[in-house]
DNA sequence: ACCTGACCTCGTCT
DNA sequence: AAGACGAGGTCAG
């Protein structure tokens, strides 16, 4: 209980989970789909939206406690102890790491923002103008020449083609909630344009399934440099079977708690290099 | 089955 | 000032 007061807003948004969030006079205000979100600094532990998008319902003393058995994750748990995983609207997540491929922060955060202008509903809160996410039948019926307007490049397509996917049925992000980690994977990398890296922040972002571990190159980074003797990584960048089977020794290393960890290893060694947040 | 290269765009660096 | 580089990957050959 105690600890739900220990959230430090800052280091769970600029952690590059979500992208949509802007501070405004010491507020934060943020598009979770349908929603805008508004964190003061206090955090409102009895609103619904706060409780769930901050995942209260985790245990996460025990989570903490699991996952530093590991020293060195013990260490980047301690520099950010008030950082979370969220848990964001689904299809705002699966959209927004479709288009996060082979790109940096900034850029993401820029395409995310004209899809919304471009697609999303307008909204004014607190005097300021936010666009809502676009919903699934939106993108999913906007021409190929719009998406490409809002400087998705190559991802055009995979975005057009995801929504429609949803828009149809083929993808339910509540059936996949259900699905164990392993179908719901496989299910999401049907899509064109989703690898099993962003399968995997879909489901840790946004599909309750922390064991889910996105393995970018920052996550490989930080393996080669304190993990050599665990997990032996022989390539740069990584192939589809090697990232199964690195997945399933990390998984086997820190527990089912180990996307979670992941944030944490990641917050740690991106702030140590001073990579670009949100504003 | 693996591995390699191409890929859109944008911000940053030189 | 213009050109190169690389960024939280994925797909096709």
């Amino acid at each position: 209980m105690k600890d739900k007061f220990e959230i430090n807003i800052d280091d769970t948004i600029n952690s590059g989970q979500v992208f949509l969030w802007k501070k405004i006079d010491s507020k934060w205000y943020g598009v979770d789909g349908k929603k805008i979100l508004i964190l003061e600094d206090k955090l409102d532990v009895k609103s619904k939206n706060i409780h769930n998008f901050f995942r209260f319902d985790d245990d996460f003393q025990r989570i903490k406690k699991q996952l530093s058995k590991d020293k060195v994750m013990k260490k980047a748990i301690n520099n950010f102890p008030g950082m979370r995983i969220l848990r964001q609207d689904p299809f705002q997540c699966y959209i927004s790491f479709i288009v996060s491929s082979n790109s940096n922060i900034p850029n993401i955060q820029t395409r995310l923002q004209k899809l919304s202008q471009k697609f999303g509903e307008k909204k004014i809160v607190d005097k300021n103008e936010f666009f809502l996410f676009p919903e699934p039948e939106k993108l999913a019926n906007a021409s190929i020449n719009e998406i490409a307007k809002c400087g998705l490049g190559y991802r055009t397509k995979y975005v057009k083609k995801a929504a429609i996917a949803v828009n149809k049925g083929t993808i339910d992000f509540p059936s996949l909630k259900k699905q164990d980690y392993q179908e719901a994977r496989d299910n999401l990398c049907q899509v064109f344009g989703i690898g099993k890296k962003v399968a995997d922040c879909i489901l840790l972002f946004s599909l309750d399934k922390l064991e889910a571990v996105p393995l970018d190159r920052w996550v490989l980074r930080i393996l080669q440099k304190y993990y050599s003797k665990e997990f032996q990584i022989s390539t740069k960048t990584i192939t589809e079977k090697t990232y199964d089977e690195l997945h399933n020794k990390i998984v086997d290393h820190f527990g089912e708690y180990a996307g979670y960890g992941q944030q944490f290893l990641f917050k740690n060694e991106r702030d140590s290099f001073a990579k670009k947040w949100l504003g």
